[in-house]
DNA sequence: TGACCAATGATAGTATAACTACCATTTTTG
DNA sequence: CAAAAATGGTAGTTATACTATCATTGGTCA
C-alpha cells in the first residue's frame, strides 16, 4: 500500500529514508514529534533525542525541517492520488467519481501506512496543521520549479478533471478544486480550534464528516451545475 | 480612516505602537520587512537594523514576531470589518450587500492606511502570505481564549450573516463564509506562485479580480440558492 | 532653576536552534 | 584481506530569541 514513487523528487531528501531501518525509524519519530510539537517547536535536535540518535544523523537524511515537511506533503498527496486513481478505476460516472474523491477528503483516514513507518492519521494531522506552511514561503517559486509541489498539484488536477467531466462548461474547475481541497483541510481544524468559523459540530466526529462532505458537494454542485443562477452577474 | 479600536486586545502588544512616533516608525519598517523577507526570515534584529534602532526597543512594543503577526492580522480584519460595516450602511438588500463584501475581498486594496504608518497594499500582501500561520500554531487555543482572533471571526460572522439573509434555510453559512474568505486570500497567491491550482490568468491583475469575484459569487449562490440540486445526496 | 521621576533607549549577555567540519566505525567490494 | 565507501558520533560555529541592566531624555513640581 505504501511505497509509490517518491524517488522522482530527489531534492526532497538528502538520503532516501525509506531505504534503511534507521531512516524509517526517523520517519516514525519525526511524524510523531511534529504532531506533538507543531512545526515551529519541532527541531532536529529534539528529534535526534527522541529517536536516541544524534543531530547530524538527521541532517544526513533531510537538509532541514522545511524539506522534511515538503517530503511528508509529497508523500501524503502522492498517497491520496494513488488512493484516488485506484478507487476511480472501479467507478463509472462523474458524479460517483466526485463522491469518491470527496470521501477521500472527508472520511476518517484508515490506519494504514502512506509511508513506511508512518500511520495515516498521524500524517493527516500534520497535513491539517502544517501543510499551508509548505507553500507559504519565500522559496515557493524555486521549490515549485524543482517540482516539489507536484503531488498536491496533481491531486487537485484530478479533482478539477472530475469537475470538468461533471460540467464541461464550468469556467473555474481548478479554482473550485483547490478551494474544496483547502476547505477539506482547514474546516476540521476550525472545528477543533476556531469553532465560530465553521458549522461542523464540535466533538461529534461521527457526524461532522458527512456534514463536511455534504457542504463540499453543495459547493461543487451549486457552483458548476447552476450557471443560470449567476448569469445576471458580470 | 485608521485607528479603530485595537486597544481592546491588550495582549497583542506590550506597548501600543500607535501611541508614539517611534512605534509608528516600527510598524512601517516591520510591515515592509515582513513583506520583503516573509515571516520565517524576518527577525527583530533585522527590523532593529532597518529602522536604525536596537532589538530591545522592538521587544518593548511586541513580545515576539508571532504576536506582531497577530497584531497586524487583527488590524487588517478590524479595518476590513470597518469598511464592510460602513459600506453596508448605505446598501439595501442581501444581494447588494454580498456584492459589496466580495468587492472588499477581491478588489485592489486602496492606498490608504489601515494602521498608522502602514499602507493597505503592504498589509494585504502580508496577510496573503502569512495570515494562516497566525492560527496554525500549537498556541491557537490559548490565543483564541485571549480573543486574539476576534477580528477575523467577526468579519467572517458578518459574511455568514449576509449569507443567512440571502438564504435563511442554508445550513452551513459559517463554513461557506470562511471558505470564501480563505479562497479570496489563497487564490491570488496561487495565481502568482502555483498557477496550476487556479484559473486566474497570470499577470492580468485587471481581469483576475472580477474572475475571482465571479467565482466566489457562483460558489455562494450555487451552494445556498439551489438546495434542490443536491437533495438527492445524503 | 534645578532636583526628581518616569519613560524611553542602548549595551551586553545567555540559551537555544540551525548547520557543519571532522573523526571513528562499520560495511562493502575488488 | 585490504582498500574504499558508507554510516554514525563528537565538537564547534553562527544566528536567533529573549533578557537583565545601565544610560539618557524629557517632563513635573518645589
Amino acid at each position: 500500500m505504501d511505497g509509490f514513487n517518491l524517488a522522482l523528487h530527489q531534492g526532497l531528501y538528502v538520503k532516501d529514508p525509506t531505504g534503511s531501518a534507521l531512516g524509517i525509524k526517523l520517519l516514525t519519530h519525526a511524524t510523531q514529534l511534529l504532531d506533538e510539537l507543531g512545526l515551529e517547536q519541532f527541531t532536529f535536535r529534539k528529534l535526534a533525542e527522541r529517536m536516541e540518535s544524534t543531530e547530524p544523523t538527521v541532517y544526513r537524511y533531510f537538509e532541514n525541517k522545511h524539506r522534511l515537511l515538503l517530503y511528508l506533503s509529497t508523500a501524503w498527496w502522492g498517497w491520496q492520488e494513488m488512493r484516488l486513481i485506484s478507487g476511480l478505476a472501479h467507478i463509472d460516472g462523474p458524479q460517483a467519481k466526485l463522491d469518491y474523491a470527496l470521501h477521500l477528503l472527508t472520511a476518517p483516514i484508515p490506519d494504514t501506512t502512506p509511508l513506511p513507518g508512518v500511520q495515516g492519521p498521524v500524517l493527516h494531522r500534520i497535513m491539517v496543521a502544517e501543510f499551508p506552511k509548505a507553500y507559504l514561503t519565500k522559496g515557493v517559486d524555486a521549490e515549485n520549479q524543482e517540482g516539489l509541489f507536484l503531488g498536491y498539484k496533481r491531486f487537485c488536477s484530478h479533482l478539477a478533471q472530475i469537475i470538468t467531466d461533471l460540467s464541461p462548461e464550468f469556467p473555474f474547475p481548478r479554482m473550485l478544486a483547490s478551494t474544496v481541497v483547502e476547505a477539506s483541510i482547514v474546516q476540521p481544524y476550525f472545528q477543533r480550534h476556531l469553532p465560530r468559523l465553521t458549522d461542523l459540530t464540535p466533538d461529534d466526529p461521527g457526524c461532522s464528516e458527512t456534514q463536511l462532505a455534504t457542504f463540499l458537494q453543495r459547493v461543487i454542485h451549486g457552483a458548476c451545475l447552476s450557471p443560470q443562477l449567476t448569469s445576471h452577474l458580470k
